[in-house]
RNA sequence: GGGCGGUUAACUCAGUGGGAGAGUGCUACCUUCACACGGUAGAAGUCACUGGUUCAAAUCCAGUACCGCCUACCA
């Protein structure tokens, strides 16, 4: 081991450069599809082509990097399956507003064309999030890496939709859909976002025919009148009984419509009649398709009034609003105008308000296919992560509505089927038609619409390992071990894997989901480039290093709780990966001739600090590896964190001085720094996959040429580790110097002081012990001597620390402030008082006794002997005390 | 309208039935040869409120208040 070292200071930079550039050339990010070991798979959630790396994109891949490193060093078949999204509607408006830099759109180059410019932005843009995904160190399997707009993903996109077609699960038809009049293509219901609104509530009132009075409605868009045709009400409302069947003039169009009953309508809000316009509602729609009503059609794709509106043809929905108020209250049908807070639906994408519009569209009928997403959860196939998503799951999915998969739009999947110019017949294939199989006509056109992009992502965790071709990939990997996603997309994206994967490959996707939450800034608030609240990932790395970042990530990830992301924190952790490596750092220095080979784990020639340290290092593993197990990164963070500043670094480094440092026992020397060497490597391991950089470099050195520890072999908690007793003796030996510091510091006695000290007990095996830390106690609490004794009078001018029966006795002379003492002593007897009261309590009342678990009974009781002997020593020295005070 | 989550130290948060925890911040002392990105010690909380279950409640149940999120066709 010899002139084995490491710099003063980590360089995050150099080190994440250089080791990223080593796993990638020994490939070791890499799983066979034919391999011994158990599979272990994750298909990463596809960030967008268009996509820059934020919080959630880093606290997603993260928790993936997480998982599947650990799981490599496990010895599984790990496969971490990378790759992006072709973002249908996202990347083509990204690329119409360069266009739009040049003066040109879409419509200008044509198609083909346009779908070449969006490629070419493809090749120079898309790699952008994956380069930024290897910054922060994510080992996915990049060879495999795939993007939605591959050939074989486009295949497996054709292979689904024809085969949900010939099961009549796809249909086309004209319904009423969410519409953008921006992006002039139809949305699903998902894509809609609803913002709470001031706007109005105009009441209007339409004139009976036969002139019998009028009848009352109420819209929050009175343009849409020019539609309307027919006025509902409850067929229970007995204000309205004798009405229904009769017609009402629609003013402005002073055409005729009836009054129809429909359960629909609700008596008591408002009037009680409604205005019904199946063209813009959704609503209205299904009513239309209960009565004779018809539908008129008043506005085009950019939601401008059409022919059918008359005078108001031309107008814009908005300006065509204001008229329509104008001419209404001109006319004397506006009787009042109420301000109303309602929701208005807007477009994910661009911000636009949604029209509901009636157009020919595809859509999935997804009833079917949620039954059984359902009952795979149900069952167990797939285990949600935490569990109260389940609920959200389910209840979507019972009240699913069939999905429109049909957009206007040029730059994704163009949908399979193509239209017969000679018999009008329609072809659905997965293979490009040459000639219609009906009536042989060559002039075949291609449906226009592409379909969602979420209907590829649905296909994901099968159609990247090569589906549908039955690939020794697909068989290896699927169905995938665990999906990590945000609660966002639960919906647009989990549910519709699981019923994709469900219908296709009659398996679940993937047989754990766990939903991490959203990352807000410290105080809560979403991050938005508008509020100017963001923090950028990369500058975060930049800033303080990967390794230090990721920590941060994973500590914060509580099950069921937003992550709160704030600088400070991250600089904690970045002092943290400092700590790990000076304890490396110092641990080297002394390991220079650290003999090869095994600790000897026979307890006789390991010193008590060795026997603690293995059992608090077997705790820690044993911690760690339930909590990656239950996915509760912030556990398995805080375990591993608690013990490598707080055991490792505190304690055992500091009693580890004196041996390493004293060449005059040799034997002791030796054990410790196998030991040593031993505990640094275990918890280099359980850090590697929140810190893949740091933990890597000292490893390097550590175990010196030819290991990476990404591949070496996870550590496993062994019965053989396990020690209380040394755990119990070491933390008598804590507790003495714990008291003697305590002694030292509320009395204000100088550091640079060696102090004598008695530890008195009545019990022979304490003072064993006591003896046997005599070295660590002289070392750790700055001694001058430590003796050992039977129960004994307070010494003379002595000041007093009790830990239950046993006794420290700190010998003090000369001028000592015992006044400071007496109020020590009196605080802590207050305490222990309080404690004691308590105590009492428990075990005086019949009840506890009769009714608790013996084994708190008996703790309790143990407490209460405890306490009572500590105030008892406590009460001692008081007195003495108080004399000299 | 329905549902879910939250309310614990100054701040940010862990903790789901038996002695209130962490990190940061704060106070005092320490330039000790791994680390001042450090060390030692200390102060600091009616666990939102009300009621209930229990021998025992921060933890379970019911309700209240406030804050967040999701969802929904009362125009």
């Amino acid at each position: 081991m010899e002139g084995k070292t490491i710099g003063k200071a980590f360089e995050p930079h150099a080190a994440e450069a250089k080791w990223y550039q080593y796993w990638l050339d020994r490939n070791y990010f890499h799983a066979s599809d034919t391999s011994d070991k158990p599979p272990f798979s994750i298909v990463i959630p596809p960030p967008n082509v268009t996509g820059m790396l934020h919080m959630g994109h880093a606290l997603n891949n993260t928790l993936q990097d997480v998982m599947i490193r650990y799981r490599r060093m496990q010895g599984y078949n790990a496969m971490w399956m990378p790759g992006t999204d072709h973002a249908g509607i996202a990347t083509q408006n990204v690329v119409e507003q360069e266009l739009a830099r040049e003066g040109k759109n879409r419509h200008d180059l044509g198609r083909e064309k346009f779908i070449e410019r969006v490629w070419e932005w493809k090749h120079k843009y898309g790699g952008v999030i994956t380069n930024q995904l290897k910054r922060i160190g994510c080992s996915c399997d990049w060879p495999r890496e795939r993007f939605t707009m591959d050939e074989g993903l486009s295949r497996a996109v054709r292979e689904a939709f024809v085969r949900l077609y010939n099961d009549g699960l796809i249909y086309q038809g004209d319904y009423i859909v969410n519409w953008c009049p921006r992006c002039h293509t139809a949305i699903s219901d998902l894509e809609v976002e609803y913002t709470e609104e001031q706007g109005h509530l105009w009441h209007i009132r339409y004139p009976y025919a036969d002139g019998s009075g009028d009848i009352v409605v109420a819209t929050t868009r009175p343009e849409t009148m020019l539609g309307d045709t027919a006025v509902a009400v409850n067929p229970q409302d007995s204000r309205y009984t004798d009405k229904i069947g009769k017609d009402v003039i629609l003013p402005l169009v002073n055409k005729n419509i009836p009054v129809i009953a429909d359960d629909y309508v609700t008596m008591d809000f408002g009037s009680g009649a409604v205005k019904i316009t199946p063209a813009c509602d959704p609503a209205d729609f299904a009513i239309a398709q209960r009565h004779p009503i018809g539908l008129v059609m008043i506005m085009d794709g950019s939601a401008v009034m059409n022919e059918n509106c008359g005078a108001y043809q031309g107008q814009d929905r908005y300006e065509c609003r204001k008229n329509v108020i104008a001419d209404l209250e001109k006319g004397g049908y506006l009787l009042q105008t109420e301000p109303y807070g309602h929701n208005v639906g807007k477009c994910y994408r661009c911000k636009t308000d949604i029209e509901p519009y009636v157009s020919k569209q595809w859509f999935v009928k997804v009833k079917p296919l949620a039954k059984t997403a359902m009952a795979a959860v149900i069952k167990g196939k797939t285990k949600i992560i935490p569990p109260m998503w389940e609920a959200t799951y389910f209840d979507w999915l019972e009240n699913i509505r069939d999905w429109c998969i049909s957009r206007q739009i040029w730059w994704g999947h163009r949908i399979p089927v193509w239209y017969c110019d000679g018999c009008s017949g329609m072809i659905v294939s997965t293979d490009d038609p040459s000639s219609c199989p009906t009536c042989k006509g060559t002039t075949l056109r291609q449906e226009e619409d592409v379909l969602d992009t979420w209907f590829s992502s649905a296909l994901w965790p099968f159609s990247t390992l090569g589906w549908p071709d039955q690939t020794p990939a697909l068989r290896t990997f699927y169905p995938t071990s665990l999906l990590v996603t945000g609660f966002d997309i639960l919906f647009f994206w989990v549910a519709r894997m699981m019923m994709m994967g469900l219908y296709v490959m009659k398996d679940v996707p993937f047989k754990d989901v766990y939903l991490h939450a959203l990352v807000r800034d410290e105080h809560g608030d979403k991050m938005s480039k508008s509020k100017g609240n963001s923090i950028d990932p990369l500058e975060m790395v930049d800033k303080y290093g990967a390794d230090a970042f990721r920590f941060t990530l994973a500590a914060f990830t509580a099950q069921g709780r937003d992550v709160r992301m704030s600088e400070d924190r991250i600089q904690g952790y970045k002092f943290f990966v400092n700590k790990l490596w000076n304890a490396a750092r110092f641990s080297l220095m002394n390991l220079e001739d650290a003999p090869a080979g095994e600790v000897p784990l026979d307890r006789a020639s390991l010193s008590l600090s060795d026997r603690w340290i293995l059992a608090r290092l077997n705790r820690t593993v044993a911690e760690v590896t339930r909590s990656l197990d239950e996915y509760k990164f912030n556990e398995a963070a805080a375990a591993v964190y608690q013990f490598v500043w707080h055991e490792l670094c505190d304690w055992y480094l500091e009693m580890g001085k004196p041996v390493l440092y004293g060449k005059d026992a040799p034997a002791q020397r030796k054990m410790a720094q196998r030991t040593l060497a031993r505990v640094l490597r275990e918890s280099l391991q359980l850090l590697h996959p929140f810190m893949p950089f740091v933990t890597e470099e000292i490893w390097q050195v550590l175990e010196g040429e030819g290991g990476s520890i990404m591949v070496s072999r996870f550590p496993e908690p062994a019965a053989s580790l396990e020690d209380p007793e040394a755990e119990e003796q070491m933390g008598l030996i804590m507790d003495v110097i714990g008291s003697v510091r305590n002694i030292r510091g509320e009395m204000n006695i100088p550091p640079s002081r060696k102090l004598r000290v008695i530890v008195s007990a009545a019990d022979e095996a304490k003072r064993a012990v006591a003896e046997r830390g005599r070295n660590l106690v002289l070392h750790l609490a700055n001694l001058e001597s430590l003796e050992t004794a039977d129960a004994m009078e307070e010494p003379k001018g002595a000041a007093t620390g009790v830990i239950g029966a046993v006794r420290v006795f700190v010998l003090l002379e000369g001028t000592v402030d015992w006044a400071g003492e007496k109020a020590r002593l009196e605080k802590e007897a207050a305490r222990v008082k309080k404690d004691l009261a308590q105590a009492q309590r428990k075990l005086s009342s019949s009840d506890f006794r009769e009714r608790a678990a013996a084994a708190v009974v008996l703790k309790e009781e143990q407490k209460l002997q405890d306490l009572t002997e500590k105030l008892a020593a406590l009460e001692r020295a008081l007195m003495k005390v108080r004399a000299l005070a």
